[in-house]
DNA sequence: AGCGTTTTAGCAAGCGCTTTCTATATAGGG
DNA sequence: CCCTATATAGAAAGCGCTTGCTAAAACGCT
């Protein structure tokens, strides 16, 4: 029915074997033959069987990409950035890895489970994305599975995603406390001081740093936050839009508003807009990540911006073995403000 | 070293086919053998070798996802639908398929390498989205692939994206003839005869099948089109903006502005609005898609709804056999026009 | 020419599962 | 109480590949 390396071998007068290697290409074989190998293969139109030589390698060529929100540019921009590293199609030489990317939906089950599916499948690396759930059972068992994973040889590179001690993952972490620390001290610097903070859903360690950076710039220059000013919601949108409409309602003297990210900060400046006050005359605007559409809107958003392309790059080397692990397999990436035109000196009042 | 189907055995005191069998519920297992099976995988926290059964049983768990872009939201959101529907984690009883997306950049090679990596994988099925690319040479590579695979047993289904013709796979289509010429009759219909297109690019059939929707309103309306009025650009914003301030320079009498998707048509607002024209005062602008942000824009975009959640759902179904293919294989989807703010009658000039 | 090396290729033993076929209990009917 | 259905479990033969080991051929020395 469907053609075998058998068949192959019996087309090109050698032994199984010998069509393994040259399929594998790790082992000599002499020109001459490799190319009536060769030959074979396009004649019958041989495709190799992968579970099958998964099975004997005790290895896959998967490796699985696990992204919180697929329709989320965020993290769409660091996916493609890993799944190009990976090689898989249009990869370097013998890149035929199979690189798919897994969509939790946030959900920590669907999380898990994928993690057990790319075991069972015996992936070869995983690449886990952007911020963790901050809930400790749920963590223990992530972290059981991920060192289970490490274990068995596959390798786990967390990328835009908090350590994972004793677990043999390297971890390749955005500084998002950092971040939002130096974003807000520019806030501050501009003159602001009665600042609102749109934070992301509780549970994930990317909206907790991102607000204790928030707060650490707060702190330092003996502003004392009022518990009005901090709101959390989603992060998208929609929810920067209420979440703005909400802060204005509490506290109308607010002079800036500081979003989660920037789907959120485009939110707000709409949330603004429609309230009748001007960005930045009236009030300031700030976002975090700097997807590509930040610096087209109008005004464009001053943010800090994560190098989410450059972070999954090496995220994906990291996972292929092709480029080292960082010292003691923790590397903290910075953020860059981009001051653009969201953000100005506050209005008088 | 790794745990296996043996070890269970043993454990449990039946013999592998047993525990093989009670994994895979598909042959009667006494309820008590069942249960010491289950406690056996439990205490050796088992997990199935993935390729072996796949190799064993002919077939894998794999349903693999092709997208033209990942960080575009048009292909999220329908990949995440089809994600959920195919099961994988958090599906229904026994769905434990491993739905992966595949992101092929739009590129022809890319395209067809994980086709062949998502044959070698023994795949379940596989769902292609979106528009293909107009190369006959692509395209007849691409059929022949698919055919492959359809005759191999895994099921194909195009969701987005024209039908295949004699390669056994289901194709969703989604209208875009139809509702590109709906939306322009829409705006015919407020009164405007000088009609901007900004086409996607040249070798997609989404954006052939958009621009003669367009064209065949203006010709039943008796409208004579001036080649000024059609630029080509990408799928985004950017090039929305470009194309826009190209348009207006060749014509600036044009009353409105049509968009290859909602994305340009963003761009082409902010393009106006720079160009200090207001919408839809000045000019009308109408996008196509209806993705999530199109609602919030301001103003809000007339565009057309592709239902993308609900054709991915039906996509995932039916690639899981779940539900019926449409008769002859081949469905039209209708998109449905959203009449919002950005387009109205066009100015007195 | 003889011998040790180095290349190159084949043999065959699995890899861990599924599934057909067969065997053994158990139950039901006369 | 025996005989035939029926339910349940096991034995064993692969699935198609990889790879350690071995063998043969080719090569370079002395």
């Amino acid at each position: 029915m469907t053609v075998t390396l058998a068949d192959v071998a019996a087309r090109a007068q050698v032994s199984p074997a010998t069509v393994s290697r040259v399929l594998n290409g790790n082992y000599p074989v002499a020109a001459s033959t490799r190319e009536r190998v060769l030959k074979a293969v396009d004649e019958l139109d041989y495709v190799l069987n992968g579970p099958a030589s998964a099975l004997a390698a005790a290895t896959s060529d998967l490796v699985g990409i696990l992204v919180n929100d697929i329709a989320d540019p965020f993290f769409g921009i660091m996916a493609s950035a890993i799944q190009a590293e990976i090689g898989g199609p249009g990869g370097r030489a013998g890149g035929e890895r199979l690189a798919v990317v897994c969509n939790t939906g946030g959900s920590p089950e669907r999380e898990l489970t994928y993690l057990t599916l790319l075991q069972r499948q015996r992936a070869a690396a995983v690449v886990l994305t952007g911020g963790a759930i901050e809930d400790a059972e749920h963590q223990a068992a992530m972290d059981a599975k991920v060192r289970k994973l490490t274990e068995a040889g596959t390798r786990v590179v967390l990328c835009g995603r908090p350590p994972a001690p004793d677990t043999g993952a390297i971890a390749l972490t955005f500084d998002n406390r950092g971040g939002g620390q130096e974003l807000t001290e520019h806030l501050i610097g501009l003159g602001h001081r009665r600042l609102g903070y749109i934070a992301g859903p509780e549970e994930r360690t990317t909206t907790r740093h991102r607000l204790e950076g928030h707060r650490a710039a707060l702190a330092a220059h003996g502003i004392e936050e009022d518990p009005r000013w901090t709101v959390h919601g989603r992060y998208d949108r929609r929810s920067g839009y209420e979440a703005t409409l909400e802060l204005m309602r509490r506290d109308p003297s607010l002079t800036a508003v500081v979003a989660a990210n920037d789907s959120v900060a485009l939110g707000a400046c709409a949330a603004l807009r429609d309230s009748g006050l001007r960005i930045p005359e009236d009030v300031s605007v700030a976002g975090f990540d700097d997807l590509p559409f930040s610096i087209d809107a109008v005004p464009s958003l001053t943010t800090v911006r994560l190098p989410l392309a450059d972070a999954g790059a090496r995220a994906g080397r990291i996972a292929m073995g092709r480029e080292e692990a960082p010292p003691g397999g923790i590397a903290s990436v910075r953020g860059e403000l981009m001051v653009r035109g969201s953000a100005g000196t506050p209005r008088a009042s």
